[in-house]
DNA sequence: CTGGTCACCTGGAAGC
DNA sequence: TGCTTCCAGGTGACCA
């Protein structure tokens, strides 16, 4: 499920409820992830006080005094807050357990990752060479223009470029091109300046309307089981290929750029 | 450096 | 019904 806004969530949703919280006991039953789980994780985090939640990119990075617990959701995982010793369902790989509550991984296709930073953790080869936060103020038109000089590859590519801008996955990639009324296609180089001035912002607002769409079922997201990852989320074009625009009435296409699909209107899009 | 392709893994949906 | 094929929200490794 995870995006920039879902990560986003669930950093908010856990940290009031686990911030000051110190780890009793780390049980992994499936440590091969994207990376092994390290086999020293316990001795690292069992007796430490989770001092804070971040987030960078699409990492969540769990602050103890002395390390980082990084974790990544990759295509499938999830991160709830259940009673400790709750009944497992399949894929449930790792409970990390503060007293009477554990954080339990769920990840079906583990793709996601669990891993111990030691400090200072932003010079980690996955944290070291990441591009900018959509959602900061460093986030702006110029700062993409110049970005993308010499980005012979489709924007639509040059904006899931985790180098150049983080958080931006395959679904609001094609969101944000759709409302800027960019054609994905477009080599990143061509885009003018007045364009980059409708993307960033067009970027901005449709994470934001995630995460604002996110929120109301922020509950849900972190303590119930199963539920669904958005509240009711409606998509300009994601997934709605041969239905019609919701602006022009035309009909929403896919293609597929990077062994990906991406969906746009030609006719709002050019 | 860049851009293109592939692999990792499981499960659900669609096709036959 | 059962088997096969394709596809999925991420991202790092590998190649030219």
């Amino acid at each position: 499920m995870p995006e920039l806004p879902e990560v986003e969530i669930t950093r908010r949703g856990l940290l009031p409820d686990l911030a000051g919280k110190r780890v009793s006991a780390l049980v992994v039953r499936q440590a091969r992830l994207r990376y092994p789980v390290p086999p020293d994780l316990a001795q690292r985090m069992v007796g430490r006080v989770l001092a804070g939640v971040e987030r960078r990119a699409k990492y969540l990075l769990f602050d103890f005094v002395d390390g980082v617990l990084l974790a990544h959701l990759g295509m499938s995982g999830s991160l709830r807050l259940v009673p400790t010793g709750a009944p497992l369902d399949k894929h449930d790989h790792v409970d990390i357990v503060f007293g009477s509550r554990a954080l339990r991984l769920h990840d079906p296709r583990r793709f996601g990752a669990l891993l111990w930073l030691t400090p200072p953790a932003q010079h980690h080869p996955l944290l070291a060479h990441l591009g900018v936060e959509p959602l900061s103020e460093a986030f702006t038109p110029q700062w993409l223009h110049r970005a993308t000089r010499g980005r012979s590859a489709a924007i639509k590519q040059v904006l899931m470029d985790s180098r150049v801008v983080v958080g931006v996955g395959n679904i609001y990639a094609s969101e944000s091109l759709f409302r800027a009324g960019i054609d994905p296609r477009t080599p990143a180089r061509r885009l003018s300046a007045a364009r980059c001035a409708r993307l960033v912002p067009a970027v901005k607002q449709t994470l934001e309307a995630a995460l604002a769409a996110g929120g109301s079922s922020l509950r849900d997201f972190v303590h119930s089981d199963g539920s669904p990852g958005y509240f009711q989320q409606q998509y300009y074009v994601y997934d709605r290929d041969g239905q019609p625009c919701r602006k022009c009435a035309g009909t929403v296409r896919s293609l597929r750029q990077g062994n990906r699909s991406t969906f746009y209107c030609p006719r709002c899009q050019r």
